[in-house]
DNA sequence: TCAGACCCTGACCGATCGGTCAGGGTGATC
DNA sequence: GATCACCCTGACCGATCGGTCAGGGTCTGA
């Protein structure tokens, strides 16, 4: 037994991970991932049952801590929902920023997969907290810019350091949610 | 002379929008496209040199009035440029809802090739123009999360109609860009 | 009636994809 | 020295990809 496997598979992930980033899930071969890691394509499928496993292990820890950040949102309610949300959602996609932006770009059928369910209702519940669970277009229209513009721009500033990147998202959320945050219910116009 | 084609030409253009919509660029055969349209694959070749020549007529008038909303952002500055970039893209995000969700989604290297490599430049340009022409990281993130968010929540609500979704998107901008169109630089810290 | 442009087809091409398989090397155990 | 699990390789598979090609209908104009 002891361990699964002692460095190759580790070695292996990481080469996916950031052949992934690069060219995206479909435009990277398992040719690809060999040659980075420097061993033989049947030795990557000896590691990982197929493609798709692959793809699966990379992303089960941030989709741990995604379901960790829905289990947290379930019972809060409006303003609150919107904060933690907001919040946990910069977290977590500062943390993930590659997984994330693999997952946004790359994925509307892969995500349709039944082995991915879960996922889109979780998306549709972030969605939900992010609106204050209000049935209101345009705050669920906010909360979409939100989250997918975070997702993006974790993905682009790459490089920049997480406690830069933080607190910037953080602000632009708390902006982009203000006037619904508070329930001045005055303007419901543009 | 005359016209190129009489009509299969604009229902395979047609037909291929359609489908990338649904499974992406590279997600998309040729195959799919002709059995969409009730043709041969052949039959779509005849009409377009490539797959690739199909994509680039299809992405023709919404990179031409992305050409032409960077022109008119040009000479703008500070405040200006904010307003006009947030309002020019959301116009153009909400009519050219597929193809721009398209190229965002699937094209980190398709707009790395020197055939699109202008756009990814009109890009860093509307970045520039919506963080009012700073180089402040925060304005630039902020710019960069509107950007894609927009892009997304165009993709995400087709349905919506366009006097819908405009406004709102228009709101969230506005909210997102507000205490940095005033220049109060009082608040630098979070 | 014939020529030629136009539109399209089915067969086919080489390349590449994800995945399989038989077998070889190696190191620990008995 | 034999055994056996583990790690890995090269050769190979069927499927599918984008793209080519020779040829066949159809319509028009001379």
């Amino acid at each position: 037994m002891a361990r699964d496997t002692p460095q190759t598979h580790g070695e292996i992930l990481a080469a996916a991970a950031r052949r992934f980033a690069v060219t995206g899930y479909r435009g990277t071969s398992l040719q690809d991932i060999a040659r980075e890691v420097g061993c033989s394509k049947a030795a990557v499928l000896y590691h990982f049952a197929s493609k798709e496993a692959l793809l699966a292990e990379l992303l089960a820890q941030p989709l741990e801590v995604l379901r960790q950040l829905d289990e947290r949102l379930a019972p809060l309610d409006g303003a609150e929902a919107q904060r933690a949300g907001a919040e946990g959602f910069v977290d977590l996609a500062v943390r993930f920023r590659r997984e994330i932006a693999l997952l946004r770009g790359e994925f509307p059928e892969l995500l349709a997969q039944p082995a991915f369910a879960h996922v889109q209702q979780i998306s549709e519940r972030l969605v939900d907290a992010l609106s204050g669970h209000t049935d209101r277009l345009e705050a669920r229209i906010t909360a979409m810019v939100l989250l997918a513009g975070i997702s993006e721009a974790c993905a682009e500033f790459v490089d920049v350091p997480d406690d830069d990147l933080r607190p910037a998202l953080l602000a632009v959320a708390r902006r982009a949610l203000a006037p619904l945050d508070p329930p001045s219910t005055t303007e419901d116009r543009i």
